[in-house]
DNA sequence: CTCGGTGCAAATGCTTTGCAATGTC
DNA sequence: GACATTGCAAAGCATTTGCACCGAG
């Protein structure tokens, strides 16, 4: 993972959105989400950054967010918990999710069809993509195995 | 719109559910979730039983969500939003959902092939799916024109 | 020096919960 | 009658906001 790209590319948007500023916080919550692996909440991502020694607030940690999620850096997704989560975006292509109702496991997928679909439908309806979402419920095999 | 299918449905459930019970507060929601059209949330539907001389108070509203989610008579999404959304499931085919990020508008839309996809996938990773949501975010025509 | 950003704590808004009263079975 | 369900209000959580201080530009 490059962070220094990463980083440009916060720093880019910093400067183009006119009044923004280029903060000790804004870039440390950047590594640490570049550090992170599959999904992460507000909380976790909280709660690593100050056992790190990194001094921020929770209020600047989604104020942070909010930022990365608008120049791409992170996607942000709502399962079905109350939580927002949130994955980093940059060098990852899209996928999607299958989302065990039992465990709460959640395994990821990509598919090239989706995407002309995803085309197709956009085209139909006169409508510009900017992301996508296929979340399928149901339940994984080791808990249908369980019983 | 088949009431009566609907609450058969209901009475089965509670009866094969064992120890729960057919209140007329159960009843009366579900009557007032098939008159819906489109999305509600629980405000809506809450203020929609009260203004039509229901008494009920928000906690059943919730309550007798899950209930009627845990038969399938209700799906529930989460867009970007905080609140949750609800539909009425019963009667209704499966579609998936376009989401304009400006005005909030959602459009529905169905595509055939999708089932295909989630079959393909659930198949490749032995997942049993339960429902399925597409969601695409972007910018819808009118929004476009406009801005 | 200006004004955007931060931290903190209080506020908000959706949802859940505790408990006494109610009504189904 | 027993005990699931209800209503109400209070509690819980994730997220947002207000405000004084701080520091990037």
């Amino acid at each position: 993972m490059d962070t220094q790209a990463a980083r440009d590319i916060l720093t880019h948007h910093l400067k183009s959105g006119g009044k923004l500023r280029a903060t000790p916080e804004r870039f440390a919550i950047l590594d640490a989400v570049l550090q992170t692996q599959g999904h992460f909440d507000v909380e976790g991502l909280y709660y690593r950054l100050i056992t790190t020694g990194v001094k921020v607030s929770k209020a600047t940690v989604y104020n942070t967010l909010e930022l990365l999620l608008e120049c791409g850096l992170v996607a942000k997704y709502r399962f079905a918990e109350n939580t927002s989560r949130y994955e980093k975006a940059f060098g990852r292509p899209q996928h999607h999710h299958l989302i065990c109702l039992s465990c709460g496991d959640i395994i990821e997928f990509m598919n090239e069809k989706l995407e002309r679909i995803q085309d197709d439908v956009c085209a139909e309806k006169d409508f510009f993509p900017q992301s996508t979402t296929l979340q399928i419920f149901g339940t994984c095999s080791k808990c249908t195995k369980k019983g």
